[in-house]
DNA sequence: CTGAAAGCGCTTACAG
DNA sequence: CTGAAAGCGCTTACAG
């Protein structure tokens, strides 16, 4: 079966014996490129050419063929480490988010790790659970070559940017800005503001409340911001008493909306700065007997599977969150290394139109 | 500052100006063991010991001191690729899991990742969307030495094992059993399943129906069985109509649920075999007017923040997740490789008792 | 068309 | 108490 056994017998040819090997069958030693190059009978820089397709490589259509079925006949794969060690590269990306909880950061892994796979790379997500120590230990990581680049995700400590730049590898901000760097890709956090509110204005909503997010975080403040400049753009007065400030959970939404429902006037419809809040949102109105979208009417940020079987089912503005991850993917894969300044923001923005908006009971509100 | 200046000039001494490096600072070249061994004044092998706490090293405190020193000063982190090739181990863990969007594996995720922090390992989590191809990607990057064990916690595919087998590493299956293979953690399913019927039955229902997962699903099975030993234990008949499969989504709930609120006659109670789809059947008692749990109760298998925060809040059985990560970690890592046999299931299990469940309506069912 | 050789950055017996 | 040397498994100019 195989033409050229061996050219010259080398000493250590009794460490396997290839033709028991079953592929995919336990072994104990591993097939290194040598086992290849000896079984198939050429050089090892040969099998090494022609697993990575080097172009320059001239070689004999029946060489190559040998090459390939002993490759599969031993069930080699190259060692990441050896070829990363020489190359400098893992083709290995990191992602680094702060919660695995928050539905959010699903469909970015999702975009990230599809267009990772397109380009050749693995990826690879870690979190910190939001603890310092954790963030450390993966920067550390991270740090020793591991990846060829990082996104990152995760909690705003104050120091990100120093450990990110002690790392010495391509890393870009996703999803957040911070101020003093130009390494970000970000989504039109304003533009969904505009949607949301311009949506609740159609339906004849003019006391409008909104349930921000975190005062910290760069996403909740641009939410923010947005929803002003549109309350102003739509002629109606930005009433200080209807921004409340929450923490991007059901448990800070279910208080926040408690609040806004103890004021003199109520709202008429609500905005929330994201789905794990409205969540929060609904249950605050469930329990305190007020019906959506009848009595109040609730919109907020980001559309996924859980918004639509909410009860009632979620109206909401969907962002392209897949597309942000893949983007910073390509951006990281694509663009040279630190001097290089990224600043990017997606489009497609649409309003989702389900069951919690609705006009405002007549009489009430306007 | 320092004491010994470099015992004998280095010729490629050139490449780096100690000096003027700040820590943190962003620079071209990589500092390798041997530039710190060189500034420090010693040699590599006595870095490589310091930084490993190698016991067999005897070294004047000093000397020790002045080594550290030098890896602060110049931001030295090991190559993981050269240590990883060396030692042929990489201190990373795999973790591969069907979906991001499943907050059942964020729990799991949680859980693994800080044990494996703990152990000294990273763990590399990543998905597959389902995709069989993205399944092939993924196994073969883990057989290439990139992980020196995985977790196995994704889609069932029929090949699984086979695949598992081909990487040549130590793997666990994570929240399942697969027939024929001996290596898998798993919770108690059917003590859950036991303790929600019991639930049921003690508020006074018989009339108890199941929206079970999919056939496929090992947990789903295990629920199903846990179910029908449990109505059985109570003295009650177990109706084959009152069984329902749906697919852990919560489109999947909705489905199952409407299905069941076309029957002759109602159950007055559902056990939903995971929270996913019981936000489906949540929306689905909502759409079709049946009061939550005045006409019918709804209790189901996993706690999480969510589940506390459903209109209405759901009642549910709490497992340890987390716990189930962190054992698959410490028995990857802990025990020998190929031939160990793996075989744990876990205790603490506990219904949360919410506002889904309650008596049934006088006159109902019993 | 194919092979020999150097070297990526570490760790670890071994020698002194 | 410290240093010299081999080698992990690859890739890649270079020689023939």
């Amino acid at each position: 079966m195989m033409t050229g056994m061996t050219p010259k017998p080398a000493p250590d040819d009794n460490r396997a014996t290839p033709g028991k090997v079953l592929p995919g069958s336990p072994m104990s030693g591993k097939v290194t490129l040598s086992d290849v190059a000896l079984l198939a009978g050429v050089d090892r820089s040969v099998v090494s050419r022609v697993i990575n397709d080097d172009p320059k490589l001239s070689i004999r259509p029946a060489t190559r063929q040998r090459v390939l079925e002993t490759i599969d006949k031993l069930g080699y794969r190259p060692n990441a480490a050896a070829r990363s060690l020489r190359t400098a590269r893992s083709y290995m990306l990191g992602l680094f988010i702060p919660d695995f909880a928050n539905p959010v950061y699903a469909e970015i892994i999702k975009g990230a790790e599809t267009e990772a796979g397109k380009l050749g790379y693995a990826l690879m997500t870690a979190s910190s659970e939001g603890v310092r120590q954790g963030v450390d230990h993966y920067m550390d990581l991270f740090g020793q070559g591991r990846v060829d680049g990082l996104l990152f995700a995760g909690e705003e400590t104050g120091r990100e940017l120093e450990q990110l730049r002690s790392l010495r590898l391509p890393w870009v901000l996703v999803n957040r800005r911070v101020p003093g760097s130009d390494r970000y890709v970000v989504l039109d956090d304003g533009h969904a503001s505009k949607l949301a509110v311009d949506h609740l204005v159609a339906l004849g909503h003019r006391r409008i409340a909104h349930i921000a997010g975190p005062e910290t975080a760069d996403t909740a403040r641009r939410r923010r911001t947005g929803y002003t400049a549109a309350m102003t753009a739509a002629g109606l007065p930005v009433d200080p008493r209807l921004i409340v400030h929450a923490d991007y959970t059901p448990a800070g939404g279910h208080a926040a909306m408690t609040e806004l429902l103890a004021a003199d006037e109520r709202p008429t419809a609500v905005f929330v700065a994201n789905v794990a809040s409205a969540v929060g949102v609904l249950h605050a109105l469930y329990a305190a007997g007020v019906s959506v979208p009848r009595d109040i009417s609730v919109i907020a940020v980001h559309d996924m599977a859980l918004a639509g079987h909410l009860v009632p089912a979620l109206t909401t503005v969907r962002m392209p969150l897949g597309e942000l991850g893949a983007r910073a993917v390509r951006l990281i894969a694509t663009r040279g290394p630190a001097d290089t300044i990224t600043e990017v923001v997606m489009e497609p923005v649409e309003v989702v139109v389900r069951e919690s908006t609705a006009p405002p009971a007549p009489g009430t509100g306007s």
